[in-house]
RNA sequence: GGCCCCGUAGCGCAGUUGGUUAGCGCGCCGCCCUGUCACGGCGGAGGUCGCCGGUUCGAGCCCGGUCGGGGUCGCCA
């Protein structure tokens, strides 16, 4: 090694010995006759003391900031009163006997300094340099901690006698819910690698093959528009188990869970509450709520069974009251129109409890006087909050109330920030209506009335087996989410290993034989030979290590993140290729045409 | 793809109603400084105001388009 200590561990008992540090210049502080250098490397800072014939052999004064350096001197207690509290490092100086520079460093694109806020474009430009920053908040403090999260999984799993199993990452496009990455193939032109979702079918076959307990912390690609939470390519945890029900499997989760926030020093209590998706639906309006507050949604449907409001004369009226709401400013008020607007709603009717208890807002003047009587009692809404309404169609009258839940909580200050609310979704329906999934642009992989909430493979829980192709709405799926603050942070299932059943959900999803060999004849045919009873579940890697980070965004726990629109920043990728490239690559190899078009 | 916000010096930002030479902090360069710790002092350099077009006597500012970034909804089993 070319050092002796690592600078941010040298305290006072360290006096009178002579080290050598390596790092980076973090900041000079020049005297003219005596220079401070704060030398930084990964381990921290420790204050270097540049004096008489160092100086006067020159070296010290020309060292600017982020010099890479070398240093060798004695260690010292600060004299009286020089000590810094505010350092690790702060009782001792290191007195310099020789400074060698390393390597010279250009002119910064930006200040390496935790208290200088620098924009996100840039830190990702000079990525390398923003994980150079120090402080417990930064890019490389969450890196660091991710490689501890990677490494208590392993723990907890490596225990339990699971195996780390690669898959490839060069396969084939099979119908799951994204678009697929595609990659030329040089040697069959015309022909497409994809790049996997997720190792879904891999871990299956990997179940056919005996392995019984399969983890891998796997990357996942899907080409879908961006979001502040999405990456073309993410991590999943991804685990599956044979001969294991959906007890298990939670299990098993929660105790990786459990390892996972001792790392922050939370200790985590299981099991975690578990919630159908029917309730969550019902109550919070979403399949992944936040329960860090209530605030619950209220049900008026039967409420409003009579009322002669038109607007209320619907399949679902529902409400969610805003604490101290009624005081809000016309223009406010006008503001959640808007905000409902933009989320696809015609609007987001409201009634405003008074101070003395009567109601306000254009809407209450359409209610009887026995509805106005008892609403507010019905609500749980107290004189001066305000009570909005949706009425409609079920489904997204409750996602809009849901939605405005959220938005309450944040404006009135009612979610609890130190909290951690785990829970596990479970009892979501197998299928949904295709119409829905059309209506909002899915493409459907069959051809149906129906298609599958979670995928193809998902098997419906045992009391459904008999009726899921006859009553294909009302049939449950063996599957289970993990949310963890409103977000989904896991889910799997236990899927299908009966050829049958299989077959039969084929069927409800419009899906012909011919089709289903098509697309997953490998899978298949591997489940002919004796597929064992199995189930698994996969984390969403990047949003765990965020919410263990405390950042904003995925992009802070990604060591190389893409900003939008799939873009690097630092290498300039995606970058046009040569016509050679083109050539080679087959890229406009013409296709066998498969029949008349 | 829809909607909203932002593009001014290397970085972070200000710039009034459209009006003379576009400012501030940090950083950078030079000189000075022996106990600082976000050291300090003096001096200096650095700008096609994202790009194209329009309105105007005159545009950083107004209008249209475009590119880039961020957010949000759609989408993401």
């Amino acid at each position: 090694m070319l050092r002796t200590h690592e600078a941010g561990t040298l305290r006072a008992d360290h006096a009178g010995q002579t080290v050598t540090l390596t790092g980076w210049v973090a900041r000079r502080r020049d005297h003219g006759g005596v220079a401070f250098l704060d030398l930084r490397d990964a381990s921290g800072v420790a204050q270097v003391v540049a004096r008489d014939e160092v100086l006067a052999r020159g070296g010290a004064h020309d060292v600017r900031n982020e010099f890479c350096v070398k240093v060798t001197g004695e260690v010292r207690e600060r004299p009286e009163g020089n000590a810094n509290p505010d350092l690790p490092t702060g009782d001792i100086e290191v007195i310099v006997e020789q400074l060698e520079v390393l390597n010279p460093s250009a002119p910064l694109p930006f200040q390496i300094d935790e208290r200088v806020t620098v924009g996100e474009e840039a830190r990702l430009k000079h990525r390398y340099l923003d994980l150079r920053r120090p402080g417990a908040s930064s890019a490389g403090a969450a890196i660091r901690l991710r490689s501890k999260v990677n490494a208590a999984a392993r723990e907890v799993l490596g225990a339990r006698d699971f195996v780390e199993i690669e898959t490839p990452t060069l396969t084939r496009s099979t119908p799951e819910g994204a678009r697929d990455f595609l990659v030329p193939a040089r040697l069959a032109p015309g022909s497409w690698y994809a790049l996997p979702q997720s190792p879904q079918l891999f871990k299956q076959l990997l179940m056919v093959a005996g392995m019984e307990r399969y983890y891998q912390i796997a990357r996942c690609y899907r080409d879908e528009d961006f979001r502040a939470d999405r990456q073309p390519e993410f991590t999943q945890l991804d685990v599956e188990m044979s001969f294991v029900e959906q007890d298990d499997i939670i299990e098993l989760g929660e105790a990786i869970i459990a390892a996972l926030w001792k790392l922050i020093g939370v200790e985590l209590s299981a099991p975690f509450q578990r919630m159908t998706y029917a309730d969550a639906m019902a109550r919070y309006g979403s399949d992944k709520p936040d329960l860090r507050f209530g605030n619950e949604l209220v049900e008026c449907t039967d409420y409003f069974t009579d009322t002669t409001f038109r607007v209320f004369q619907a399949d679902y009226v529902g409400a969610v009251v805003m604490p101290g709401g009624a005081s809000q400013p016309r223009k406010q008020l006008d503001a959640w129109q808007e905000w409902a607007k933009q989320r696809g709603a015609r609007g987001l009717a409201y009634v405003l409890v008074q101070e003395d208890g009567e109601l306000g807002g254009p809407v209450a003047k359409n209610l009887t006087d026995a509805e106005r009587a008892g609403l507010a009692a019905h609500v749980g809404a107290k004189p001066g909050d305000c009570i909005f309404f949706a009425a409609g169609a079920t489904k997204p009258s409750r996602a809009l109330l849901g939605a405005a839940r959220l938005e309450i909580g944040r404006r009135c200050d009612l979610i609890d920030e130190s909290a951690w609310s785990f829970l596990w979704v479970v009892d979501a329906p197998l299928f949904e209506p295709a119409a829905d999934a059309v209506a909002s642009g899915d493409v459907a992989v069959g051809a149906g009335a129906w298609t599958a909430v979670h995928h193809a493979f998902t098997s419906p829980k045992p009391e459904f087996v008999d009726t899921f192709d006859t009553d294909p709405g009302a049939a449950l799926a063996y599957a289970y989410d993990i949310v963890c603050n409103g977000n989904e942070i896991g889910g799997g299932s236990i899927r299908i290993h009966s050829r049958d059943v299989q077959e039969r959900v084929f069927k409800v999803m419009g899906l012909s034989e011919e089709d289903a060999q098509e697309k997953f004849g490998f899978l298949l045919e591997a489940f002919a030979f004796g597929a064992p009873p199995h189930g698994g579940i996969a984390f969403g890697w990047d949003r765990i290590v965020s919410l263990l980070a405390g950042t904003e965004s995925i992009r802070d726990v990604i060591a190389f993140p893409k900003s939008g629109g799939g873009y690097d920043p630092l290498t300039a990728a995606p970058a046009p290729i040569t016509a050679q490239q083109r050539k080679e690559a087959g890229v406009d190899a013409k296709p066998e045409v498969a029949g008349p078009a």
